[in-house]
DNA sequence: CACTATTGTGAGCAATTATTCAACTCTTTG
DNA sequence: CAAAGAGTTGAATAATTGCTCACAATAGTG
């Protein structure tokens, strides 16, 4: 049942074109606070400052913090970002290819702003909600990952369901990792031994 | 220079055993807090409570909060624990067993308090010293993996730092998954697949 | 223009939390 | 055993933070 939780409702829905774009003002601002500062340090009346709209306004639109950040995450979810890695090829000879392809995909997901993704993932407060709407995208992936997985005539793993989880979060924090990181291999070498990596896997001995 | 940081300095140095005693109950009793509640919902109070003891005595051995988690890190990285992959065998055709052996060793260290060490990893306010000491520690173990890898006969990759890298993030990752996780494949399972992924990567094609 | 609905304001409340300190009890020592 | 030192206590303080509310400003409407 999806009885949507009314701690995240906002308590007034934009009518004036104003209105809309203060929200939109938040949530920009939010973004950028919770990326800098964390979720916890991220407070509301800094990112109220930063919107330059006051606190009061804040929360017309939101009726608490949690809700700011569980908004970024749908909004995220929703973009179709997080996901996207479907269209893989079945064909014999192309099982690098095809690991390539997700490999990009990760990384072209993750470089708009990893450090608040990394906020969104590790530090928010999840409602049941939120976190079945995670739980669900995610096991979407995995399905698909493991159907393919399972026609691909290259792949030789011993289980498929197990291979499909740990390549994916695999993929999905050393990409994270990139990111963050700055001290370590270039892109392109990064890039080239995780494909290694998960096609050598999965081809089996 | 290891001008060691005052804000983590105790103000008192244990004399008698029933402060050491407390010093340590204080530390238990915040590992747990820590792992429960998280570092910020982790309140000084909290840990006081739980060790029993009053919150004046806290701080008579921990000048703040802090410095209590870098404590519990420190004793962590010290204990040795988080590293003790060496040892490792050179002997050709037994690439396998090295790599299953580098995997058992993470996840014996992780068993300990996975939320806690998770805690350490992700929430924990690191000061320089602290941070150094982190990295200093990892490129230890990056060493003496690239250091394998380039002895080892059976090993054959584009670049050796990068897969050190690679495959020390990714199997200490894929551990903290699996133990925070308790909806994913049981451990024989999980350890085979890693293993495999990780051995079939360095054997090359 | 006048009236209403919508949106915006920000000082301040209430709750939480890290931290202090003056007064106390227990241990050691001469 | 008495004085000094070591250890303990917990109410009080100061700072922070999420959030409210009475009011002001702006936009839509006839």
């Amino acid at each position: 049942m999806p009885s949507a939780d009314r701690r995240l409702q906002p308590r007034r829905e934009p009518r004036q074109v104003r209105a809309e774009l203060t929200r939109e003002r938040i949530l920009t601002a939010a973004a950028h606070v919770f990326a800098e500062y964390g979720y916890a340090a991220g407070t509301t009346n800094r990112i109220a400052e930063r919107a330059r709209i006051s606190i009061g306004s804040l929360y017309q639109y939101f009726p608490n913090k949690d809700a700011i950040l569980a908004r970024l995450l749908v909004e995220h979810i929703d973009r179709g970002t997080w996901t996207e890695a479907a269209d893989l090829d079945l064909a014999p000879g192309t099982l690098r290819e095809t690991v390539r392809a997700l490999v990009r995909d990760a990384i072209d997901n993750h470089s708009e702003d990893p450090r608040l993704l990394r906020v969104m993932v590790e530090e928010a407060p999840l409602s049941a909600e939120l976190r079945d709407a995670i739980g669900r995208h995610g096991r979407i992936r995995t399905a698909q990952l493991r159907d393919l997985l399972t026609r691909h005539p290259d792949v030789r793993v011993g289980d498929v369901a197990t291979a499909a989880d740990l390549i994916l979060f695999t993929v999905e924090m050393n990409t994270h990792k990139l990111m963050a990181d700055p001290g370590s291999a270039p892109v392109e070498t990064f890039e080239r031994e995780l494909v290694d990596m998960v096609t050598r896997y999965l081809r089996g001995d």
